[in-house]
RNA sequence: GCCCGAGUGGCGGAAUUGGUAGACGCACGGGACUUAAAAUCCCGAGUGGGAAACCACGUGCCGGUUCGACCCCGGCCUCGGGCACCA
């Protein structure tokens, strides 16, 4: 039924045929494959890799397009592009599969990388296959292995035993990170804590740095950065020294205030803290230990619940010494002090701290005024919460009227001069904890010996491999423990029997360095090449979920700082400039009776099942278990990859939320369409043209300079938007709006015009240019056919011609008291006084200023009037 | 509670440096083509008033700065996100 014009061109855009034809093409011609060369300005643009779940979903879809956009776009601007993808294919999942269906994790995992790949290959990415990753080959995690021996070789790896996070849901430990609201980030069940050895990484060695740098990110997002400011966490303030009465022991304290030392009252100890059943007294021993038993019961039961938890503590019966005042203070244990944070130990000051305030009236403890606002005085039987603010100082001695901010600092000085304190930085940053009683991960390659202790696999024995039969529960401890050929080793020091380290590796540290493996991604000599690392590092561009805030973003930094400092690069800060994808939404529908339905379960606003009213109207994230998922596959198959990613690209802009319309599909479906049309229908006069060429051609007039103005003002809006604000929303508009000028324009070029077809062509050749990052298989169909034999993606961004973006004449708007009265064409080179003089002879101006006298004359060049008139 | 971010038509969104508010798209209405429909092409449209020209109002609310404010400043309200006994 194709209706062919003379040009034997279908007026249908077929878009699964011409799709795969051109991925073909691509793929057989390595199209996107980055050469060794390593001269030239260089683009590492990346989008954080998929965890192989099975199926792509619209989240991939819309942080794949971004990327995409980017690689094609500067590509044609002639950068040394390297765009690679891979998979982070160890965790959790793999292994739960296994467990409900039989199937090995591996055969699962590369299963659904074949599949996944596939469905990428759908969507026409410009990615370099041949560097593709998979992070549980032992091609790749051997190295993993070997920067964690390096890393422990350092002082950077440490073993050591402490109260960890605990998932029951996931059977493993977790990180801080990994923690959210007292709930597993991966299967939200109620996180408790263990007493457990176990490797960490010491990343609080880099909080300093990690911190600072966070001021020199110019690319980043400031909402991240301020996320990983506050969960590194730094404050200053000083540690100080209590000495216990009739004792030698010293409480050290670590407080941000010292300038309120002389309203200390009392101290609080940690349930965990470990002088405090050395200084218990007697009498008091059997209330603390009841009191002890009750937190850790009440810690393991429930962590999540921490709010608005009741001030509670007990006497110890034991007295401090202030160091200033020399006063005896009681010391209590009390619920809400952390030992995880500072020495586990507080100075107590209630009336200028508010958990201490609540704390003091529950105990009837007193409260000493320290600082007063400024002009007033405190009575501290009249207050109903502590005094927080600055102001000035009394009951402080010698330091009575000055600032509490200068006491601060002489109050630190008198501790240090005595030695009783010191300044002192605390963050609540901790050390990452990467132990994992899962199988499906990166074996830690460490052995123990009875007689040598913890031995190091040696770095030529590596990769320790994952063994293949194990027995896989979901429950007990780590897996591999079951797998005695593995654990029972020979010690590389005595060759005795020896027994492997059986947990394996969080799996974010394999994602900690993979956008270096890229560089190099064969190499068996070295996890990545230095000298590729010193041209490709840092990555131009990172692109993903804001999820990964506090999780990957900050481990990936940590390891690029740590390898620096191991000398196996010299790049300070992995990612140059980050962007942070909104999520993907879709209306929720949603039944009192049966709970989330698919759309097609609710008709005419009713439950199919049970035809009560439906809800709708809620806009969430995509989730399986809202049923408001849309399957890319099924959207790439009925519309074309083009269609899809243009949507994705044009519904939103890439930082904000998008929220899916089915209707917008058909919108972008309709554009492809359009602009296929347009060649279409043209082909005559196009084939028969060449570009107009500003040197070479005839000056243009009328419609024909109009087209072109448009031509090269979209050419220059659409590089800006992509290049300088990643405005992919309003950079596909601009096209929009060129297509609508040459369908506008197209009546009017006919045959006799000299020039009309060269300018026409020179307007279609940018549409389709300006088009090829976001619809490529579109622009490489036209191009071809519009008669090149060299492919889009080699071909030169076009260039606004400047000459084409000068107009004659302007139109300037005429604002009376800043209300818009009118309108004047003026010339574009018009003086102020030609265009005031125009001004007064308008005719709608003169009878909004009859009568009047002029105050004011205001004139933007080219752009505004604005009178004031009275 | 603290720290970020955002509030613009029926909807997604635009307005790049303080200078035409609502580009572009969706949905809607009208027309052309068609026996008809789909597709396509063209036109219309912030709200209110008016036949129209045009006028008034209009970017969460109140106030300020300015010749001129979606944009800057002060004070609120609402929503979203992050952190949350961090001493």
């Amino acid at each position: 039924m194709d209706s062919r014009d003379r040009a034997g061109m279908s007026d249908r855009y077929e878009h699964a045929e011409i799709e795969a034809r051109w991925q073909s093409v691509w793929d057989e011609r390595k199209a996107f494959a980055t050469n060794g060369d390593k001269t030239g300005e260089k683009y590492y643009v990346l989008e954080m890799f998929p965890y192989p779940s099975g199926k792509i979903h619209m989240g991939h879809v819309r942080n794949y397009s971004i990327g995409d956009v980017l690689s094609r776009f500067f590509m044609m601007r002639g950068k040394n592009v390297l765009h690679p993808m891979g998979w982070d294919s160890f965790g959790l999942p793999a292994e739960n599969a296994a467990i409900q269906n039989g199937t090995h994790p591996a055969r699962w995992t590369y299963d659904n990388i074949a599949n996944m790949k596939i469905q990428l290959r759908r969507m026409g990415l410009s990615y370099d296959w041949s560097r593709e990753v998979a992070t549980c080959t032992p091609e790749y995690y051997r190295w993993s292995q070997w920067l964690f021996l390096k890393l422990y070789e350092k002082g950077l790896a440490y073993k050591k035993r402490s109260s960890v996070n605990w998932c029951p849901g996931c059977s493993t430990v977790l990180a801080n990170e990994q923690v959210e609201d007292g709930q597993c980030w991966r299967c939200s069940s109620i996180v408790e804590m263990k007493e457990l050895d176990q490797w960490f990484f010491r990343i609080t060695a880099y909080a300093e740095e990690l911190l600072s740098s966070t001021y020199d990110l110019p690319g980043w997002p400031e909402k991240v950065l301020v996320m990983q400011r506050n969960w590194i966490g730094r404050s200053t303030g000083a540690e100080v020294d209590f000495s216990v009465e009739g004792s030698d022991e010293k409480i050290s304290i670590f407080t941000t205030r010292p300038d309120t030392l002389y309203g200390v009252t009392f101290l609080s100890l940690a349930a965990e803290h470990p002088l405090l059943e050395k200084i218990t007294a007697v009498e008091k021993k059997v209330e603390v230990e009841a009191f002890v038993t009750k937190l850790r019961k009440e810690a393991k039961d429930a962590k999540a619940a921490t709010d608005d938890l009741v001030k509670e503590g007990v006497f110890t019966g034991a007295y401090c010494t202030n160091p200033l005042t020399l006063e005896r203070v009681p010391v209590y244990v009390a619920n809400f002090v952390l030992m995880g944070y500072g020495t586990g130990a507080v100075m107590a000051v209630p009336a200028h701290d508010q958990r201490d305030f609540e704390f003091a009236k529950a105990y009837a403890l007193p409260l000493r005024i320290v600082i007063n606002p400024p002009g007033i005085t405190l009575d501290p039987s009249q207050m109903d919460c502590a005094y927080l603010d600055d102001g000035v100082m009394t009951g402080s001695g010698s330091f009575d009227g000055l600032t509490n901010t200068e006491a601060k600092e002489g109050i630190t000085d008198l501790l240090e001069k005595r030695g009783t304190g010191k300044r002192s930085i605390n963050y609540r940053l901790r050390d990452w904890g990467i132990s994992r009683q899962r199988y499906w991960g990166c074996p830690i390659p460490v052995i123990y010996c009875s007689g040598c202790g913890t031995v190091p696999v040696p770095l030529d024995s590596l990769p320790v491999v994952l063994p293949e039969n194990v027995t896989l529960t979901g429950k007990g401890l780590s897996p591999l423990e079951s797998a005695p050929d593995f654990v029972n080793t020979a010690c590389p020091v005595c060759s005795g029997p020896a027994r492997r380290e059986t947990d394996t590796m969080d799996t974010f540290v394999d994602s900690s360095w993979y956008f270096l493996r890229y560089l190099s991604p064969a190499s068996t000599t070295e996890p990545f090449d230095k000298e590729s690392a010193s041209y490709w590092m840092p990555v131009d561009q990172y692109i993903g979920g804001v999820e990964h805030a506090v999780m990957h973003l900050l481990y990936a930094r940590f390891f690029t700082k740590a390898l620096r400092d191991l000398g196996l690069h010299s790049c300070d800060e992995p990612f140059r400039n980050l962007l942070t994808q909104g999520m993907v939404c879709k209306e929720i529908v949603k039944c009192p009776e049966h709970g989330f339905l698919y759309p097609e379960e609710a008709k005419d606003g009713l439950c199919v099942h049970c035809s009560k009213p439906v809800q709708t109207g809620s806009v969430e994230k995509m989730s399986k278990s809202k049923k408001n998922v849309i399957d890319p596959d099924r959207i790439i198959k009925e519309y074309g990859a083009d269609t899809t990613r243009l949507f994705s690209l044009f519904a939103a802009p890439p930082e904000k939320d998008l929220d899916w319309s089915d209707d917008g599909v058909e919108g972008s479906y309709r554009f492809i369409g359009r602009v296929w049309r347009l060649v279409a229908e043209n082909m005559e006069m196009l084939s028969g043209a060449s570009p107009y060429s500003a040197s070479t051609g005839e000056s243009l007039a009328g419609v024909l300079k109009d087209l072109r103005y448009m031509t090269h003002k979209t050419i220059d809006r659409v590089t800006q938007d992509i290049e300088k604000r990643f405005h992919f929303n309003t950079a596909i508009s601009a096209i929009m709006q060129l297509v609508n000028a040459i369908y506008q324009a197209r009546p009017s070029l006919t045959p006799d015009q000299p020039e009309a077809a060269k300018v026409l062509r020179e307007a279609v050749e940018a549409v389709v240019l300006l088009l090829a990052p976001f619809a490529p298989h579109l622009s490489e169909e036209l191009w071809m056919r519009l008669g090149s034999h060299v492919p889009v993606y080699e071909t030169a961004w076009p260039r606004a011609d400047l000459e084409a973006l000068i107009q004659d004449s302007v139109v300037i708007m005429i604002q009376i008291n800043g209300k818009l009265r009118s309108k004047l064409t003026v010339p574009a080179d018009a003086s102020e006084d030609m265009v005031r003089s125009m001004v007064e002879l308008d005719e709608k101006t003169l009878e909004w200023t009859k009568g009047k006298t002029m105050k004011k004359f205001v004139y933007v060049p080219g752009k505004i009037v604005n009178m004031v008139v009275a």
